[in-house]
DNA sequence: TATTGACTTAAAGCTTACTTTAACTTATAT
DNA sequence: ATATAAGTTAAAGTAAGCTTTAAGTCAATA
């Protein structure tokens, strides 16, 4: 089976523009073309969804394409590699972590506006705690 | 206690200037000012804290501006405000369950790349799987 | 055979989120 | 009194990540 790259960038929800920005910068690597189109094919989306992952970590797209370049190298660079999934890895489970402090503060958020709605006003809720009950009430910011 | 903006900064782990850049965009409201020099008083930081939060779930500044400036509006936003929130620990979710998605195609990576380091070619491991065991294999790279 | 629609490239343009620069003010230490 | 350090503004500059534009190619249908 191959795919157009309209129908590529329907799966991965975004632009044909972007998946030919990111060829032109190098993180589609070996995309057959015929007549000049870009042609993709099953084995292209094992790239794919791994590049779908790294974006969604944030992960700069110099990053990703670092990555790319070493994988292109061949067996000489599994230890780089190797290396930088093990960095991530850690960088996603501190952005998990972060990321559920955050959601605790959104659940009190919510529970402010909800009394305070039910109050009609904010001012029953304004100075009842200077933060989320379940973070620290401390000057820095914690995340 | 009162602190300056370089110390806020610090405790924010941001630069005085993004400070100054989010106070003029208004994203700092109601900051004294004493003979022109920013002032932060410990009121202030109930709000940094939720900016740091929504910073770091990638809401826009434009989003965060909106919200600020309906909170100055006072109660009659209260309604506009809780369903913001909601929305985004709605968003939190949907993007704690992506990152744990990753999590688990690196962990498939860090599987991968022993395996291959071992052997010393990741020809052995190269068509063992067409994704990490624990994705679907579909055509969509899902997140 | 001519038109349509989906693709192509190269280059310029845009948006977001800062960051830097330049010129100036103010409080404190010498 | 003066120098230094830390702040100020307005405006220009930067970097990342696309997005748009313009001009062209190619294959399939009317």
């Amino acid at each position: 089976m191959t795919y157009s790259i309209t129908e590529v960038a329907k799966m991965m929800k975004v632009k044909p523009s972007t998946l030919r920005y990111y060829d032109s910068i190098g993180l589609l690597p070996n995309i057959k073309k015929i007549s000049g189109r870009r042609v993709f094919e099953d084995k292209d989306f094992k790239w794919l969804r791994v590049l779908n992952c790294m974006k969604n970590i944030n992960m700069p797209l110099s990053k990703i394409k670092e990555y790319v370049a070493l994988a292109q190298k061949g067996d000489s660079t599994l230890k780089e590699r190797y290396d930088m999934i093990l960095k991530q890895k850690l960088e996603i489970e501190k952005e998990i972590k972060a990321l559920e402090k955050c959601y605790k503060e959104f659940e009190y958020k919510e529970w402010y506006y909800e009394t305070a709605i039910k109050a009609g006003t904010e001012k029953v809720v304004k100075n009842f705690s200077s933060a989320s009950p379940t973070l620290d009430i401390d000057k820095i910011p914690k995340i």
